[in-house]
DNA sequence: TTGTAAGCGTTATCAT
DNA sequence: ATGATAACGCTTACAA
């Protein structure tokens, strides 16, 4: 109510005030700020001395607007409190940073319109390009590709297209790895908690771990294998399953850690100690797996170099080149913890 | 290489575009799509066949340039890892995706350069707000905000001084249900793991804590009070040092429920059961706390409440307002699971 | 080396 | 109800 009360302070200095103050024009005062021509070294410190004095920050969207780049880019997830999703957003935004832009991040909620209106957004914002992960509906994305060419990355689910560059793990290698260690720890009663087997990325990892069991002489028969979703629940409701069906299981993988906790916790609830009498091994190598007790043995992704691969993937169509591979295929890691054992 | 290779498709349509189409002047064309004065029905309709035709969006930077408001928000966190701060980044995002907003989202790690820069860079972005978690430098963001009087709320950890709008939890509170939960249960051999005494909130917390063990007869010695941060280790760490020096403990309080997973996972280590040998009560309610084995009781902070809460109050400052309180405190909830038991 | 001026795509203030 | 036209704050030819 008193005087001075207002909002605003001092009404923010622009170009035009840094040029009175220094007694130079505008394109002068712009050309100290991006260096981009050479300028008399007098007239540079007095043009610097201006900008210190009236605090001058260029605006970035006026620059935006004229100069067609925003340095912004955005990051589309499905699901935000999942701990491998917000591994993505931290990495990427760590990428992100280091490049000199800056991450507007949604949430898709794995809702087609939220996800259809985030991106809309976007693009009226003209970001500099949209990184996506775990897209929900290829032809909507593609579509909105097409007509504005809009850099663009598609991380952790491969969209089976071509021409829309993807960083994704090797999936199949995954079930190869997580295989191997329960048979090298002498399991011969194996079963597995999938994702449904309509997505590719789950269908690869179940084809690697079965295809290593037969190398090893053993079968993984469908009554073993349950397919839900990379949840929690899942890995509950897995268990379930086999112990209503009576099968005598001393080792598991799941597709997620989330559902391999899941598995855990019920286990333990039914009496069944991890590793004692059943072991676990999950998938992701989320933050939550160091820190569970037993810790989780797990199939690692590698998050942090997807999200770099994937901010590179995307610079480099931001700077007008075409991107040399299309398509990046990273290694899982196999981190051994506390929640597998030998028989 | 072939013809139509580069990039750019269509030339993207601007206002210009729309308005020669429909045989209008621009200014109809901005009226037809911010509804802000009559458009005649028979214009109207032309121009918006023509923006379908065009496939016409409007340029965000360029009306955030003219109109002063690009319907962006920042916020910052010290950690996206970390699940209360990735909770903290969903629930904003959801709040202010509805007010129609979008968000950067920037993790300052904990580090003032960082965390300096991207506030610099928000401003020069012409935000319409930032807000602020667990801010590491206080007078910082002071001088930022005097300078250019930006809307800012703090959420989670208040700034002492007043004038900056802020959310916080009754940490007091918070720490009066997790003593009566415990006294409830009939434990008398109370222990309590805890942030920094430096960090306000910390001591509130264990404030309300020993103030209630106090009213029951019960006393928190200084030898039962371990104070580290709110990190995994530091419910290892608290453990350690319980047993080291031989205190009997049959109940623990830790201050956040990653303390809590800490110290539940060194007592299984150390051959102690929980809860069948000690109780161990959280803080936070993080997503961790329901998939973990036990599952956590904890002292819920409400985090989406907080966070719409937080929204509110920027958007309040956004519109012009003055907010009517400037400091919200929130109550806690106890959240009883499994790692709890009666004596 | 420096200045002038024309945009970038909107919104807002005038007239008409 | 509609149309010129001047900003918004910056970059960038083009001149000087």
């Amino acid at each position: 109510m008193s005087a001075g009360d207002g909002r605003g302070g001092e009404p923010v200095a622009s170009m035009k005030d840094v040029a009175k103050l220094a007694h130079v024009s505008v394109s002068t005062v712009s050309r100290v700020i991006n260096r981009t021509i050479p300028v008399d070294e007098r007239t540079r410190l007095q043009v610097e001395r201006a900008i210190r004095k009236l605090d001058f920050k260029p605006n970035l969207l006026a620059r935006g607007l004229r100069s067609k780049s925003g340095h912004v880019i955005g990051m589309a997830v499905p699901e935000l409190l999942h701990p491998a999703l917000s591994a993505l957003v931290n990495y990427v935004e760590d990428s992100v940073r280091q490049a000199g832009l800056q991450c507007i991040v949604g949430n898709t909620r794995n809702d087609l319109e939220i996800e259809a209106a985030f991106i809309e957004s976007l693009i009226r914002r003209h970001v500099d390009g949209i990184i996506f992960s775990r897209v929900s509906d290829e032809s909507r994305v593609l579509r909105v590709l097409s007509k504005n060419r809009v850099p663009m990355v598609v991380i952790d689910r491969a969209l089976d297209s071509e021409g829309v560059p993807t960083v994704v793990l090797d999936n199949y290698q995954a079930g190869v790895l997580a295989a191997e260690h329960l048979v090298g720890l002498g399991h011969t009663r194996i079963a597995c908690i999938s994702g449904s087997s309509k997505i590719h990325l789950a269908r690869e990892r179940v084809n690697g771990f079965r295809d290593t069991l037969s190398r090893h002489g053993l079968h993984l028969p469908q009554t073993h294998l349950y397919e839900g979703d990379f949840g929690f629940e899942t890995g509950i409701e897995g268990i379930r399953r086999f112990l209503a069906a009576g099968i005598p299981v001393t080792a598991i993988w799941a597709g997620s850690d989330l559902a391999a906790l899941g598995a855990i916790a019920e286990l333990g609830r039914r009496g069944r100690a991890v590793p004692g009498d059943v072991s676990v091994i999950g998938t992701d190598d989320i933050e939550y797996a160091k820190i569970s007790f037993p810790a989780l043995t797990t199939v690692r992704q590698p998050f942090q170099e997807m999200c770099r691969r994937a901010v590179e993937l995307m610079m480099v169509q931001v700077r007008g080149q075409r991107p040399e591979s299309t398509r990046v295929v990273l290694p899982p890691e196999l981190i051994v913890r506390e929640s597998t054992r030998a028989m």
